[in-house]
DNA sequence: TCCGGAATCCCCCAAATGGGTGAGAGTCAG
DNA sequence: CTGACTCTCACCCATTTGGGGGATTCCGGA
């Protein structure tokens, strides 16, 4: 929605600016969505084409403006911003997705990567810098501002889980023990006390509240 | 939502609206503070006459400004929202703020009207919303949006938890075992036990994991 | 083909946890 | 003053949990 933000004169004789960067800014918070309409218009060589509030929107609004860069938000009702982008990319397999997100969770970023996304910012930062990595990926970068890569390597020291050490942690953060867990997934109890043992070490903690608060924290599962 | 239809006019012939409503905005997020800012200005009758980033500058700004209105987050680094609306009241009991919140935990809604929060928004929702809480709030009302008063609701059906027991809460959800607990409050092992029963029993839950997940799920105890 | 990781299961055992019950001291409001 | 609440502590006992081994099968990569 471009109001009165963008007296950006895109037919004005443009010096060295080539065509301008057509954004599509996915964010389920209005007063955001707002904000990001704003920022981005009053760059020059950029502007919104389209917003959508979540997942879905999103992938069909893409399909119609094929737009250049997509700002996307990770947390959203629906279908989340990880989804949102692999369905994207499969379609469109050149899209520059960029994630903007609150959290700095280094299981949030991983996936976000995972996904495709070509940066990750957090909504803390300032604007000239989501503005200067907007340009960066439209040129074809891919780097990723220094706390958010550091998240990432404190994720890559941390001993990756296997899927059924997730499924266990899952139940557990559900507050189900260690016999309901095993009935869950049809397994003894004592596989269950076998994965936990290796998660716990996995994640540094000793018990299971310990896992559980550190799952939260790090994002590796969500609440709700 | 009302941006290319008003040109606002503030020396045209208005006909009923009163003094233009200030408005400090308060926020962490520097594009979500320019939505807001965005949002504000782009509705008739009222104008963003200051911005903060955290409490500490909140409080400053608020006494220079003496702003109608404190459109405040309440998760920010530093100095929370909370002690920033109490801080301000103290100097200014007729201080007239609202709380925009990217979540509707209760303990957080709890908190915020506690400290003197007319109002408690989401960042999910709509603008016409947020600026007609402003106006309202500007006019002396204070009412809760509905999801928001639900919240509130639900916690009130939730057994209050003692000082003791959030204590044993707090280190529990830090990972402490019965015994170091004990320790580090002074007291014997079977106190914490104790307190930890009606823990269990307020909280609806039967073990100390479930306790931290629902602790943080309803933000009685925040992660870091 | 052989190795390693993953998942499954088993045993033993000590420690931690949780449930039930009771009870004394202090505070605070009606 | 009395009742309600909070905090404190104690004891008993069953269950759960967690730590230490070890074993099997299966699968995919070197």
């Amino acid at each position: 929605m471009s109001s009165e933000t963008d007296f950006i004169a895109p037919t004005m004789g443009a010096p060295k600016t080539g065509p301008v960067i057509r954004v599509l800014v996915v964010d389920d918070h209005p007063p955001m969505r707002m904000g990001l309409v704003a920022l981005i218009n009053s760059q020059p060589g950029m502007e919104v084409v389209a917003e959508a509030s979540d997942g879905e929107e999103a992938i069909e609004v893409y399909d119609d403006v094929r737009p250049d860069i997509v700002l996307m938000d990770l947390r959203m009702p629906g279908m989340g911003g990880a989804e949102a982008i692999l369905a994207i990319r499969i379609k469109h397999p050149d899209a520059r997705v960029i994630v903007l997100s609150t959290y700095d969770l280094d299981e949030d970023i991983h996936r976000a990567i995972q996904s495709g996304a070509k940066s990750y910012l957090l909504k803390d930062m300032p604007i000239e810098d989501i503005a200067s990595t907007i340009r960066g990926v439209h040129e074809g970068d891919a780097s990723l501002p220094r706390p958010v890569a550091e998240r990432l390597t404190e994720r890559s020291q941390r001993q990756q889980l296997t899927e059924r050490e997730r499924d266990v942690l899952g139940f557990l953060v559900r507050g189900r023990s260690n016999k309901e867990i095993a009935s869950s997934l049809c397994i003894s109890e004592d596989t269950v006390k076998s994965h936990l043992k290796t998660l716990f070490f996995k994640l540094k903690v000793r018990d299971r509240t310990g896992a559980a608060v550190e799952a939260i924290r790090h994002g590796i599962v969500h609440l709700k």
